[in-house]
DNA sequence: TGAGTGTGGTTAATCGTTTAACTAACACAA
DNA sequence: TTGTGTTAGTTAAACGATTAACCACACTCA
């Protein structure tokens, strides 16, 4: 590896005059820059980045703690937050906490995930991080432990909203984009499958599929509730209620693609055609939405966009001025599949 | 942030001595070590690492090049890489190549992959990583670059076998696992669905395949060769064409679950049942395979393994003595579900 | 003449570690 | 007494950069 010294000694000039060049700090002679210039072409000299890191105090890398690379959103923010970093010369070191599958240490007891993300953040605060994105739903795990470090942070895809940054999308209007969908084909008796009744995206997006309602000034239907748990089989089995329903509705909201998966694939079984029969929208545009036996219209979430301004606001919040809050959230838009069809009114 | 200097003032010795009790590289007395030990308890100090790292030549960091961290494979494999780094103390910084979309640049020219990848490599050896690991199929781009770099440097998931160091699986064996499945559940007729004609996989995997039929005395039939391009779409088109054969085979081996879910929903709209009517064997085991209107058997390609052991390898060649030539091959594992069928005899 | 002002460059401290080389003190044997 | 070891701890150089402070020289102007 060559360093300054070399540059300098082939140069024949201090090692400071190599470093002044290198960051245009100081106007030296026409003649000595060029000298040093040709050093450094010679040797394809990179300057040691440690070293440089270590004196400067600050390393142009960034901490990306992520719940689990293997979940499908998961992965696309992180591609969105890596090409901005690139973009501004920024590193990113990845720590995965594996949340998918560390329920249980080897004694079987729940891991306390508290000590196991705290665990990851030490790590990156020893490699003098300049700031630190998480990207995931599980915030709370976080909360306590990276409040007391002063360094900047963002939160990716995070729901709750009593965090100073964080960047997620619009799930009200998302929900609200696919209702009204629906209503614009004409239809009037429609379901909602919501997910995991407890969970933040469930309220959220009923709060839109209600608004969207009462706008239409639909009447909203207690029979046409129906809950499952995220997961495709719970989509198959309450399809099974839904069918059974005295007066069956004309479409579903399904609250994300892999229930709506379940959903279609029990209509169909039922001998129900999609969506003559029955229209189907969902969310979140998985991969699977597309190779269903009926393509699926869903909602798409922006998560490279998310990716994206997360990472831009943490370069913001590491070198501007430090904003006291700053939140955005990102608009969804419909993927126009074939799970819908017209009514005739 | 507290330094060695802050330690050894408050114990009242020499920052040598603090480094010395921490690293246990040198005896000191009971006494000093007690105090020294007290004095860091009390400040949860930590050592800097890129001090550490600047001055022992060792980052305890190795880069990770990945194609694009969205595709399906690749995000297993990073999982597992991450997982056996973090075990043994050391990071990885991600360098995505965006491969997926970044066929071409702001002049509409193709991309010229050598020097993009060339860009990040640089990266990673300006930031001293000890050890590179590549992620992908397309390690052809990356040959004339490493080649001339003296780093430890492992390919992962690569199905080459040029190189030095690499870990892969072993895509003949899972072929003929499925194909030996179909055989053992009665099948005679059985007709082969490749992905794109000019790639590695489907060459492997057709010597699977072939070998299968050979073993157990079976013709190879030309008229049931067909061809795609690992796409759904082509999965959904060839099937056509395989139920408009005069006589039709009772199993299909698709050699990829995208193909696999476009032959099942074209059967199924065709009124087949699958898999009474017809078997289908699938390869790679994605999300996707469960979700069909018939679960999918498939093969299981051991992704986070072939993260595992690349670490593993990496960390060998970085620490200890290096081994010239290293390849591991990886056994897939078949996933049985419900698109095989037995046939009488 | 002498004070002030640029210009072009060097010296040396610093970031936070590790570690070879040294010192001081004491014990023990010849 | 002298020499030899052993033990416990310190000093200072090094890793490779940045940058404040300094210096030498020439030029300007009252």
């Amino acid at each position: 590896m060559t360093t300054l010294k070399d540059i300098a000694k082939l140069a024949g000039v201090s090692i400071a005059s190599v470093s002044y060049v290198i960051n245009g700090n100081k106007q030296l002679s026409e003649e000595t820059t060029k000298r040093i210039n040709e050093a450094i072409a010679q040797t394809n000299f990179a300057p040691h980045s440690l070293a440089k890191s270590l004196r400067m105090g600050k390393t142009l890398t960034i901490g990306v703690l992520v719940e689990d690379i293997r979940g499908m959103p998961i992965a696309d923010i992180v591609n969105g937050i890596e090409e901005n970093l690139e973009e501004h010369g920024y590193q990113m070191i990845l720590s995965d906490l594996h949340m998918l599958e560390k329920l249980y240490n080897q004694y079987d007891q729940i891991v306390d995930y508290r000590s196991y993300i705290n665990k990851s953040v030490q790590q990156m605060l020893r490699s003098h991080v300049d700031g630190i994105i998480y990207v995931g739903l599980h915030d709370r795990h976080i909360d306590n432990i990276i409040d007391p470090i002063e360094l900047p942070f963002v939160y990716a895809y995070s729901h709750g909203s009593k965090h100073d940054h964080y960047v997620s999308y619009n799930n009200i209007d998302g929900a609200m984009d696919a209702v009204n969908y629906l209503i614009n084909h004409g239809h009037r008796e429609i379901a909602v499958l919501a997910g995991h009744p407890d969970s933040f995206p469930t309220h959220q997006r009923m709060e839109g599929f209600i608004t969207s309602l009462n706008n239409a000034d639909l009447p909203i239907r207690d029979e046409y509730f129906f809950y499952g748990d995220w997961e495709y089989p719970s989509g198959y089995e309450q399809m099974k209620k839904i069918l059974a329903l005295p007066n069956r509705p004309t479409a579903i909201f399904v609250m994300n693609d892999l229930m709506a998966a379940g959903c279609i694939n029990f209509a169909q079984e039922s001998g129900l055609k999609i969506p003559n029969d029955l229209s189907i929208i969902g969310f979140d545009n998985r991969e699977i939405a597309s190779y269903l036996p009926v393509p699926l219209t869903t909602i798409q979430v922006p998560n490279r966009e998310i990716g994206h301004e997360s990472a831009k606001m943490l370069l913001e919040l590491t070198t501007g001025s430090t904003v006291d809050k700053n939140a955005i959230i990102l608009p969804c838009n419909l993927i126009e599949r074939a799970s819908v069809a017209s009514i005739s009114l």
